[in-house]
RNA sequence: GGUCCCAUCGUCUAGUGGCCUAGGACAUCGGCCUCUCACGCCGAAAACACGGGUUCGACUCCCGUUGGGAUCACCA
């Protein structure tokens, strides 16, 4: 049973990095029908709040990944991480270190300042008297010698030796334990079976395999998936602008979106770009992850979003469009009408927030016009135009698409003009800009009283500034 | 600096020794379509970091150089 776990630190928002992590960790886990564990590694409680854990949640949830069982929480568990360390200190596997932590700091000032790799000296390491009274740390006997390797699942084998490491520390002077041992104990005490998680935790690896080893602990598989890294090749980071998932929902991205863009990154199937959630999880295996680390591209990103707002339903987006609409004051009463005025944006919006602004136009009582497509398009010549289709408008039967460009066909063969002639100063009249869905569609829309109410307003405009 | 990892178009990538005159996608640039803007379609430009080997034959294997990244906490 493959049992894989996401375990972020509830000290800010989802970041793009992580919920990558997490998505490889759920599609390998449900590609083999296994378990997908939430962790939440609360063991800073200065940093970590509840707010950063619920945000956390609901990015995830958002993003469609769902995980088995309750959260654990680390800050719940320091009774089982005191009964490993019981049988470490049984073992005679860790000991008692006094070092000043001040002293280590000097120490490995001046390791730097020499070049040389800054490690822990092992002064405590065969103290044999014990000084009550003196704060001390926990920390590992960690072999001398000897080689450690790590069988990554995407990287390769990679070897490591011991005499690189040193005794790291298990339990702080405040009594409270260190990442390495809480990770190492949690993933044995969980039964994870992958460990799939970002490329800097390499060098962490040997130091767990050993805490493993010591723990006489079955070591699960290991699996280190490139980094995301910036425009510069520097770790993503706020300089590269927005690295929250929530921030992305909130500038009108879908969800699908950016879990097809985040599996992108790193990992591949052939030539195929566009993937379903479901073709992921059948799809999905490490082996065809790659190896080095990817440039988060916001274009590609943007591409995939246009592509999936194409794709979907004119009513869902209407239910995804309402809160883009009211944030910029158009409270929306009925969805039927904006499902139907939808159509006309689909293919010219990239994201929802772009479509909102784009179907403003429509909600508005009084238009605004751009002071170029006014000063091209809202001109003397064309009141006689206007004045004529205002009054075949209001003797119209027929105003749908078909009827609308029957009544147009009409007036550009009888003053001979070209669609564009007469089409732009509508545009202009009814949308305030030169872009918009096809005109036909947007009069249609908008009904017979709209649109005639708009005309009017437009020849009084051109009559006092024309 | 030590250790570890990485290296194909600007970017994401395909490529697992001959299929490569290096394929796809985003972005860019042209054209077509057209009532505008888009969409769509067609086309162009664009890469195997470098140097040695190994081999009949290297983008593919090995070594080195260069470049980039990660990490070296009583943070996670």
């Amino acid at each position: 049973m493959v049992r894989t776990r996401f375990a972020p630190s509830p000290t800010g928002h989802l970041h793009i990095g992580s919920a990558r992590t997490a998505l490889f960790n759920w599609l390998f886990s449900r590609h083999h029908g296994g378990d997908f564990i939430l962790r939440i590694e609360d063991t800073d409680r200065v940093r970590s709040t509840e707010e950063s854990t619920l945000a956390i949640f609901e990015a995830l949830k958002w993003l469609g990944l769902d995980w088995d069982e309750e959260p654990f929480y680390q800050s719940q568990r320091t009774d089982i991480y005191k009964e490993y360390l019981e049988n470490l200190l049984n073992q005679g596997k860790v000991y008692r270190c006094y070092c000043d932590p001040d002293e280590l700091e000097e120490k490995k000032k001046l390791a730097f300042a020499r070049k040389e790799k800054p490690k822990y000296d092992g002064k405590c390491r065969e103290l044999t008297e014990t000084y009550p009274d003196k704060p001390f740390v926990i920390r590992f006997k960690s072999p001398q010698s000897g080689k450690t390797e790590v069988d990554d699942l995407i990287k390769g084998k990679i070897i490591f030796e011991n005499s690189e490491l040193d005794d790291l520390i298990l339990y702080r002077r405040d009594g409270t334990p260190t990442y390495n041992f809480v990770v190492v104990v949690d993933d044995v005490n969980m039964k994870i079976t992958h460990i799939i998680r970002g490329d800097d935790h390499v060098n962490n690896t040997p130091r767990q395999i050993l805490l493993y080893q010591a723990l006489n602990a079955p070591l699960p598989e290991f699996a280190h998936m490139p980094l995301t890294l910036g425009k510069d090749k520097a770790r993503l980071s706020k300089r590269h602008g927005a690295t929250s998932v929530m921030a992305y929902k909130e500038m009108g991205y879908l969800p699908q979106a950016m879990i097809n863009f985040l599996v992108r990154l790193g990992w591949s199937y052939g030539d195929q770009e566009i993937f379903s959630m479901d073709e992921l999880v059948e799809k999905f295996s490490l082996e065809n992850v790659g190896i080095s680390a990817g440039i988060f591209n916001p274009d590609k990103l943007l591409w995939l979003n246009s592509h999936y707002i194409k794709e979907e339903t004119d009513e869902s987006l209407a239910g995804l469009l309402i809160p883009f609409l009211e944030k910029k004051g158009v409270k929306v009463d009925d969805v039927k009408f904006l499902a139907k005025i939808i159509k006309g944006f689909k293919e010219r919006s990239k994201t929802l927030d772009e479509m909102a602004d784009k179907t403003l136009f429509y909600f508005k009582d009084e238009i605004e016009y751009q002071p170029k497509a006014a000063k091209k398009f809202l001109t003397l010549e064309i009141v006689d135009v206007l004045t004529e289709v205002i009054n075949r408008f209001e003797k119209a039967e027929d105003f749908s698409e078909e009827g609308i460009e029957t009544i147009f066909d009409k007036i550009t063969s009888e003053h001979n003009i070209t669609l564009g002639q007469l089409a732009q100063p509508h545009r202009v009249a009814l949308t305030g800009g030169t872009a918009s869905p096809g005109i036909y569609e947007v009069i249609a829309n908008l009904g017979k009283e709209r649109v005639i109410k708009r005309l009017k307003d437009a020849i009084i405009f051109i009559e006092n500034y024309g």
